[in-house]
DNA sequence: GAAGTGAATCGAAACGTTTCTATTAGACAA
DNA sequence: TTGTCTAATAGAAACGTTTCGATTCACTTC
């Protein structure tokens, strides 16, 4: 592999007069300069990251961190993290599971996003402590080096919960999440405080882990105990796909009909189910954009303002 | 932050003892080494991962490209890919857009699994001369560094096309997709074939690009052309995902009905539309699996063979 | 014409590791 | 006692950069 002192041998120059010219310093004259670039062309030369960085500490690589790959859940949300990166001089890295958490501490990236349950929140402060910049994205964390971006989750199980109440519900089963999760945690708190200001109203727990699998067990204890229409709200639209699955597949029960339903995220595929899954909206390429806008300023060190993501609610043929 | 050198001063034994005590070597004596592990641990020190990657000559992380994150494609085959990749010291990291490629020169990576068309051939053939190791999932490219898992596209194609002519159509749409793309110039080629031996059947090629809105372009064009029942293929099913939103929200006419419809891929959207849409089926995880493991064998340098992915016809109520 | 100035370049140290070679100190044999 | 061997440890070089301080040399300036 070609490195620097190739180039400087070859252009009769010193290695340092290379590093200044491949950088552009105004140090050395333009015609030494265009004659060491032009070399550096002809003999293919590429700079070697590890060696950078290991002099510059710093690798200009920003990392995001995901619990799992599968879902249907990041795709915009990535697309929003590196646009809001374009242009800016750092490239992006998708990492999951618990191996990949090392490239915090190892000081292979310039910063972090962090959508990963499997951190803890002591892990996360800890590298803040150490001089690491993070945005988080599911949790509430107070630390100089963290920034947070969350979702309006308790605007957002409201919207739900009196979209159901509207069609004159006095039983909503809802469907939780991962115990630990501090979404779940907000949405389950919005659903007490609805159930408390609503005499008549009662809900009904049934824990889920976001995945479609729970989501079939729900529907599984719902329909069981069906005697007359009931309402559900799914902490997320995942569980709720699930729920369409149960219900089609091992009764003659009807969505929107007997069973009323809404979700939480407007995953892609709540557009195509029949009939259309109510949920609840937001920009995740939004939500990427801001965290990753977040970062840099906590990197470049500029003051940062905690941001909150808004949320909307979608009717849909599924409740009503 | 704290480095080697600290825990040496702090042991009172040299840098080398405790590279030495810190990745196991006997050379050093149980006891001392039993120390500075403590010592190490005390001073919560986690290694350089540029410093060490610089000496080492590698990284330890292999990477995976693709195109864009958008899309509802990749999320088992990543998974695929990081089981593949599990146990066997190697960590992943996923990149996309142009930027991301100079990961592959400026050796940040040890490998390299390409699922990108913004690679060019002659790229990827310039990384492989000087060492790098590929596995390239979107061409055929014959090199001693570069390995490949391709899709069986060809049957596919033909699978597709004569679930259609079962049917009795003597004319079929086509939508097509990215010029350039080795798996649509094979499909199409499949297409061709069929046509070409089956005597009244003809073919017209409408030119798509993958995504959803050049599927309702493709709608659209065949609406108005519409006079009878017509066949269509698209060559993935993100487009024919585009039909479906063309024709409901533009016409009376209905899938399955006065347009037969079939996809390619299979993503998850495709088992909750309505009509369920016909499909060509593999397992993208099982596809990411292949990738990985063909990729540690090129890196140590055991000998490869070029696996296959196998495809399946999946019939649905889009069709007939 | 000597001293000073500034631009261009060079030399060397440093970043944090790994690993080759050298040193040290016992243990053992003669 | 002396020499040899071995196990444990130390020292130093190297990986490929960046960057600080030093050197050189052509110009001014008085």
């Amino acid at each position: 592999m070609v490195s620097i002192k190739d180039i400087a041998q070859r252009a009769g120059v010193s290695i340092s007069t290379v590093s200044y010219a491949l950088n552009g310093s105004s140090k050395v004259t333009e015609e030494t300069a265009a004659r060491i670039i032009k070399i550096a062309e002809e003999l293919n030369y590429v700079p070697h990251a590890a060696a950078r960085s290991l002099k510059k500490r710093q690798s200009n690589i920003i990392g995001i961190f995901l619990t799992d790959f599968s879902g249907n859940f990041y795709g915009d949300l990535l697309q929003g993290v590196k646009e809001g990166l374009q242009g800016k001089g750092y490239d992006l890295i998708v990492c999951s599971g618990l191996q990949s958490h090392r490239m915090i501490p190892e000081r292979m990236i310039d910063g972090a996003i962090i959508l990963d349950e499997t951190f803890a929140d002591e892990e996360l402060l800890q590298y803040a402590n150490q001089g690491h910049k993070l945005v988080v994205l599911d949790r509430e964390l107070i630390h100089p080096n963290i920034n947070q971006v969350l979702l309006d989750n308790k605007a957002g199980a409201s919207l739900a919960m009196d979209y159901l109440l509207e069609q004159g519900h006095d039983k909503i089963y809802v469907v939780s999440g991962p115990k630990g999760s501090y979404d779940v945690k907000q949405r389950m708190h919005a659903v007490e405080q609805v159930v408390d200001r609503s005499p008549h109203l009662e809900y009904i727990e049934i824990s889920g882990d976001f995945t479609k699998a729970s989501g079939e067990a729900a529907a599984k204890q719902i329909v069981d105990e069906y005697t007359r229409p009931v309402a559900v709200f799914c902490l997320n639209d995942e569980m709720a796909i699930g729920i369409y699955n149960y219900i089609s597949n091992h009764t003659s029960l009807l969505i929107g009909d007997h069973v009323h339903l809404i979700g939480f995220d407007n995953i892609e595929i709540a557009q195509y189910v029949q009939p259309r899954l109510a949920t609840i909206d937001y920009s995740n390429r939004k939500w990427g954009a801001l965290a990753s806008e977040q970062l840099l300023k906590l990197i470049t060190g500029k003051s940062v303002d905690h941001e909150r993501m808004y949320v909307t609610l979608v009717r849909g043929a599924s409740v009503n």
